[in-house]
DNA sequence: ATGAAAGCGCTAACAT
DNA sequence: ATGTTAGCGCTTTCAT
């Protein structure tokens, strides 16, 4: 199918050499001839094959980028930043989605490996599972720079940008008591996750500054799937005992849980207050007044990048460098206590 | 940086040959020699090189999609749908976001080719810009299949999925005036696309359907953006003879059109009625009854890779195939007239 | 200013 | 059953 460089050189009458000096721009090469070969280029309607390449060049500017779920507006909005940054680069993107599978993560750095990219961003679905850090491990080893996004590998030292689960959680659950709450659910994700594990310390801290009994009865533990927060608060609306709020620690559970509340008629926050991780902006333009915990999500996808990029530049002094953004809590109402 | 095919042939004591023949389950090998082979393999970490693998076989194994915006639900499900029928197939996936700009387009179009994919699936932008059809055209020259999916291209013949846009607007403006409505707004696409047209088509043509005149100052040209629905449906608010209902041409200006309504204390269907063309699932989890007109995306999405794969196969015979989906109207009471 | 030739990592005849 | 070798399309010394 395709045609080459030589079919170009033959074209032109001159070396492959030549044709390759125009193409990048590079030694010299008299204006004539290079007329004769661009209109070559021209005629025979020629891509350079980046292929080629790159195994000749041993680079292939192409840089990874593996999510859990690119239909997440947060995963969303981390490629929006990174986008931007590896746009202006002059790089390119394979993204993957691991449909938040950790079997599928493998395949996908599988996947980058032999496609011989530059480096990669990662946003783990988990961090406990030990094929994963091993194999993220194993790209280490191979010498390519590695950024996490939003979440952690244990026993490992990669750079990354991370938010401050602790504290964000901290902050709403202490919205919530300041409005006169005790009674405070709280629906985790998938426990074997840093941020998840974080958010839980953070709810608890708050509860233990305040002296309120930590209820386990009161923890209800997700996936990060909209169905579990619709679920779990089900089961939070059957309790004898109901809480009067519900914190939920991404945006899908809340979905859910918003949507449990609406089914059962529940009033937000005149039945039941609630306080959400992460900004769902699709509520905000609703005019729901939910209160969220914000993290600066196209901003962390952003930095990830320029993180990697600069290691990627340096090469060898591969330094390790985690930034830890701040959330924000954006009070709208939703926290209120109604009695 | 890499370990080769030539390290694990030296570390087992054996030709390139008899690695490749173990990589790629080819050809014989005796188990003992394999042995060996895989144990190198595993102590020096090595993983093929795909880069490698591709020029000798002239083969990627590669596919590319193009799309206006990852973060439109849309395209995020026409993506899901694409994806199961990459991953079945054992294929690869590049995806390009080109942000609703043609320039961008033509861009991803460029890489895409230079990468050597072997097919491709574009939702394209707009259908009248030369430069754009041009390059699908030089695609489709080159000898690789392609495969539209959404969107059209003038002056063209390709393969493709797409949707009955007349049929699909000319419900929903039936169902408004079903319910007694005569002054229907429209908040229509880019007026360059087609799709944004033949929605536009249909809506006059159920006018025409029911004996009512068309108004021109009932139809608004957006942009496919949620802002556009926004400051159009502002700007519907504030005309004297005020329209009774509003069809929107695509679920971001759905949004920002609910965005005015709620700011204004317009509610719905009280004092507006809606409909509006794509699903937004998120309004249904929200319990907000919004009727739409709904494609079956996903599925969309699904077929216009098999097609893709089907061309793959076939090579040479490249026929072409244009399915047409039919959207099927969901009403939730949102279009009803109260007086 | 241009060309010849080696090599990037791999596969696929063709030999043996 | 295994090895040798000629490319795949391109870049890059090194000559000229």
């Amino acid at each position: 199918m395709a045609v080459t460089i030589k079919h170009i050189a033959d074209k032109a009458g001159v070396s492959l050499a030549t044709v390759s000096r125009v193409l990048n721009d590079s030694g010299y090469v008299k204006e004539e001839t290079r007329k004769k070969v661009v209109q070559a280029i021209k005629e025979l309607n020629y891509t350079p094959s980046a292929i080629a390449r790159s195994l000749t060049k041993k680079k292939t500017n192409v840089v990874g980028v593996v999510v859990p779920d690119i239909n997440n507006p947060h995963f969303g909005e981390l490629i929006k930043g990174i986008s931007k940054v590896v746009d202006a680069a002059n790089l390119n993107m394979i993204l993957c989605d691991t449909d938040e599978s950790t079997e599928k993560e493998l395949k996908a750095l599988q996947l980058l490996r032999e496609q011989r990219i530059e480096g990669i961003i990662v946003s783990p679905t988990s961090n406990e599972n030990d094929f994963n850090s091993e194999c993220l491990n194993t790209l280490e080893n191979l010498g390519i720079p590695i950024v996490l996004l939003d979440g952690d590998v244990k026993y490992s030292n990669f750079s990354g940008v991370f938010v401050d689960n602790i504290k964000g959680a901290y902050e709403g659950i202490m919205a919530l008591i300041k409005e006169g709450h005790s009674k405070i659910a709280i629906i985790t994700g998938r426990i074997n996750s840093k941020p998840a594990k974080d958010r839980l310390i953070g709810y608890k801290k708050a509860l233990a500054a305040n002296n309120i009994d930590i209820n386990e009865e009161y923890i209800f533990y997700g996936d990060y799937k909209e169905e579990s927060g619709y679920k779990l608060t089900q089961e939070i609306l059957n309790m004898k005992n109901r809480p009067t709020a519900i914190f939920t620690s991404n945006n899908m559970m809340t979905l859910g849980c918003i949507k449990a509340l609406n089914e059962h008629g529940i009033s937000i926050p005149r039945d039941m207050s609630i306080v959400a991780f992460d900004e769902l902006k699709v509520l905000n333009i609703l005019g729901m007044n939910i209160s969220f915990i914000a993290t600066p999500t196209e901003e962390m996808g952003r930095t990830a990048m320029e993180l990697l990029l600069e290691n990627l530049k340096d090469k060898e002094k591969s330094h390790v460098n985690r930034i830890t953004m701040h959330p924000k809590l954006l009070l709208k109402g939703s926290e209120k206590f109604k009695k």
